[in-house]
DNA sequence: ATGAAAGCGCTAACAA
DNA sequence: TTGTTAGCGCTTTCAT
């Protein structure tokens, strides 16, 4: 019985109804090869009399598998698809997972929890996006048997994970900054996830440090003489943090994601504040923002790219190919207008 | 056994070893009530060693449901994630399935086509955005005894639609426009769904343009007398239309989306058109982009509220809860700078 | 070409 | 409180 009051109508139905056998009526749709055309098409037809469609739940269980992948957000969804690097990330997700007949499901992290998101995930396989994976993650998705492929992830013994070389990106990033001669920089970075214990070791925004460290050491500068900042990766948060920013007096901000740098421009220009003129601004992720007054310096990643290699990778693994290298994917420079050179 | 050779563990094992009934291991893990506290410890430690999980699609099946919505997509993935007024309904969608504990899952049009999206969607209910549901679809939700939700669907007698007034938002759109003095004006229009038969008669973009005739017959200007164009709900789509719309040298651009008129506009101004004083342009859905130059004449409507008011309606209908009344939301003229009274 | 029957792993009505 | 067992609807092996 449904919610219409009727009963379901299932494959025995239609198969006491045309007088074949259940398993004359499953080759009737899934192997026609394998019956009569003759049986087929009276299997067919009862099957269109009585409106029977196959029950996907129940195939998909005794098939084992869901045809749908799993992409375990690090935030809320609200907030993730304010980001659009994020929302990048997953048109390449979709993309391939359409070509290869599989929905997308969006997993947050159910009651603040990944853990029990990733238990309950009715999914073929797992992306996830911008924390290294926890331990109680990774050792679930073991558990569950489940492929998982992360993006932005970095190194991990037991997953592939999709990035670019951020501690390089990081570097020409900040090194663009000082070598445009600007000495009062301020670091807008990203909120740490809570789910990493080791995230300062291994993490995105570890990598990214380790590029900026870098670049201070080859220009002299004290890493202290620096100010940092963090924010979520979204045009609220950059509008938010902006005056606070200001009150560091810097000629130049670096921001570890352009929604944050679009923010703060925006909070910028509104207090009268010139970009480039009374100071510049460098971004990352080359975000493409419509109509804007102008373009943004910042590094470029390829999100679409991230998102469509992350999900083929993953599709392979499902489809048990050894895939053992992490794949790296190009970064550079934008030369946008908002870097002045002192 | 799965991926890694290993066999699988069920919940007969952990009933096995720990010596209790499958129905004990089942309340251990969701009726800890309904047994003892020594027997459910006893059970859980057992799980615990055998690093147990209940398999997630077992249990769906078994209690047919599938904890995920589905959100069937009007276009590509990868279209759709273009547009910023679709991405404030997944917000809307994605946050009211998150407070109840429920993935979105999304499904794109299969091999092309919606019939067969849903035949294979496992989801316990699906929202629709865009298009009025065909019969096909229409009468496969019925089938499948599948709750359905539409958004700017229209008028429907067998499934809810959350909608703004579009008719009356399009009359106040163009009245706007006409009110200013224009009489030359290009409309831009949504593509036309192939999916939808009866499409010109409850169709979205039938809606609107009634609401055009409307604002055009009372100011007495000739229906004929404008220019019409179609294009995706796309920046570029915009971008690529410009130059043939300025072929017919209108003084105002009236389009059924945003996304379509900040294209356009980028594409004026880099042909050193200046708006509102060369040409005037009027969009629709508000969204919101950040760091522009200027403010855009629009129709707002809610894309986040309609998200969630249409998950909430979903969810109330799975509940069993009969809700008959269709829901419309709030829209209005937002005055930008790019209207221009002649 | 066709069918009987054994799963798939879990839930829950019913019995004890 | 605990266990037996019959489903859930489909796929698929193995006979015929």
């Amino acid at each position: 019985m449904n919610a219409n009051g009727k009963k379901r109508i299932t494959i025995a139905d239609i198969a006491r109804e045309s007088g074949y056998s259940k398993t004359a009526v499953s080759f009737a749709f899934n192997a026609p090869e394998r019956i009569s055309t003759n049986a087929r098409e009276k299997i067919l037809r009862t099957a269109g009399k009585l409106r029977y469609i196959p029950d996907p739940t129940a195939r998909n269980f005794s098939l084992g598998r869901h045809s749908s992948i799993g992409f375990l957000l690090p935030q809320s969804i609200d907030t993730c698809l304010l980001n659009p690097y994020i929302i990048d990330v997953m048109r390449g997700l979709g993309t391939v997972c359409q070509e290869n007949g599989y929905m997308l499901t969006i997993i947050p992290p159910l009651n603040d929890s990944l853990y029990e998101a990733v238990k309950n995930a009715t999914v073929d396989g797992l992306i996830t996006m911008g924390y290294l994976i926890s331990d109680g993650v990774g050792s679930l998705a073991d558990v569950r048997a489940m492929p998982l492929v992360m993006i932005d992830g970095g190194d991990s013994d037991r997953f592939l994970s999709v990035n670019i070389d951020d501690e390089g990106a990081a570097y020409i990033q900040l090194s663009a900054a000082l070598r445009a001669g600007h000495r009062k920089i301020s670091i807008v970075s990203l909120p740490a996830p809570t789910l990493t214990p080791d995230f300062n070791e291994k993490g995105l925004i570890a990598r990214r440090f380790r590029g900026y460290r870098k670049a201070l050491d080859e220009f002299s500068v004290d890493e202290n003489s620096l100010f940092y900042f963090q924010s979520e990766a979204t045009y609220a948060s950059g509008l938010a943090l902006a005056d606070e920013i200001m009150k560091t007096q810097p000629t130049c901000i670096v921001t570890m994601s352009d929604a944050q740098a679009y923010g703060i421009m925006d909070r910028l220009t509104s207090i009268g504040c010139s970009i480039p003129d009374d100071i510049s601004i460098i971004g990352f992720d080359n975000i493409q923002q419509h109509g804007c007054v102008r373009k943004l310096t910042t590094i470029d990643q390829p999100g679409i790219e991230k998102g469509s290699l992350a999900a083929r990778t993953l599709f392979s693994i499902m489809n048990g190919k050894k895939t053992t290298k992490a794949p790296v994917v190009p970064h550079r420079l934008i030369e946008g207008g908002t870097l002045r050179t002192l």
